[in-house]
DNA sequence: AGTATATATCAAGAATTATTGATATATCAA
DNA sequence: TTGATATATCAATAATTCTTGATATATACT
């Protein structure tokens, strides 16, 4: 029951989410949408390496784009979010059983 | 504001938990706590394998140990998964404002 | 059409992380 | 003390991920 598919969707968005750049990009966009010029701007960092971190955020499901003209516009996904957030609340529920010997 | 000492422990256990090996321990532990050699059982991996990753999750506070005669025993620590909880929430949270155009 | 801008992608190298087998340490049991 | 068991650690290699600079693509402007 351990390794499905939950699981693997679970591991993708903590991997993303686990690299100081793409965090920084993710709490940056929980202020609202960003093309990569402001991505760059805000960071200072080289356009491919922005573009590259968010093709790993997007891919797994973190955030989502839009194309407005020669500007992508990235967005958080709160959706993967929530249910990252879900997995480890189960996770902590089989602390909570008498059996068990969680700090 | 962004990459203070909350992130970096954020970062930690983030990256910590986003291995399909750890991730298999992780879940094993949350049903209570095991010796390296259940775990090897479990898992079928080798015992340096094993302790590698074990090290990499009590490094990141994840687990925690304790000693008893031959024995290691591992143990989730739920502080820190609850406290990685509260960091998505305030993620998130930052896409309630009117502003935000998060999905 | 020609030029400029925004972003994506690619190939090569650098850096980080994981695996393996071997060895070290510590505890227990005879 | 000797031998066995449980775990940790180490060195070498393998695998994965990140960075960089260059080039490609697509859109817009003149």
């Amino acid at each position: 029951m351990s390794t499905g598919v939950a699981n693997k969707k679970a591991i993708d968005s903590l991997k993303a989410l686990a690299e100081p750049i793409r965090l920084e990009i993710i709490e940056s966009l929980s202020s609202g949408e960003k093309c990569v010029c402001d991505l760059m701007q805000e960071t200072g960092l080289a356009q491919s390496k922005i573009s590259f971190h968010l093709k790993v955020l997007k891919d797994a499901g973190v955030i989502t784009d839009r194309q407005s003209g020669r500007w992508v516009y990235y967005q958080l996904d709160i959706r993967t979010l929530k249910s990252l957030q879900n997995w480890i609340k189960k996770l902590r529920k089989g602390c909570l059983n008498e059996a068990s010997t969680c700090k």
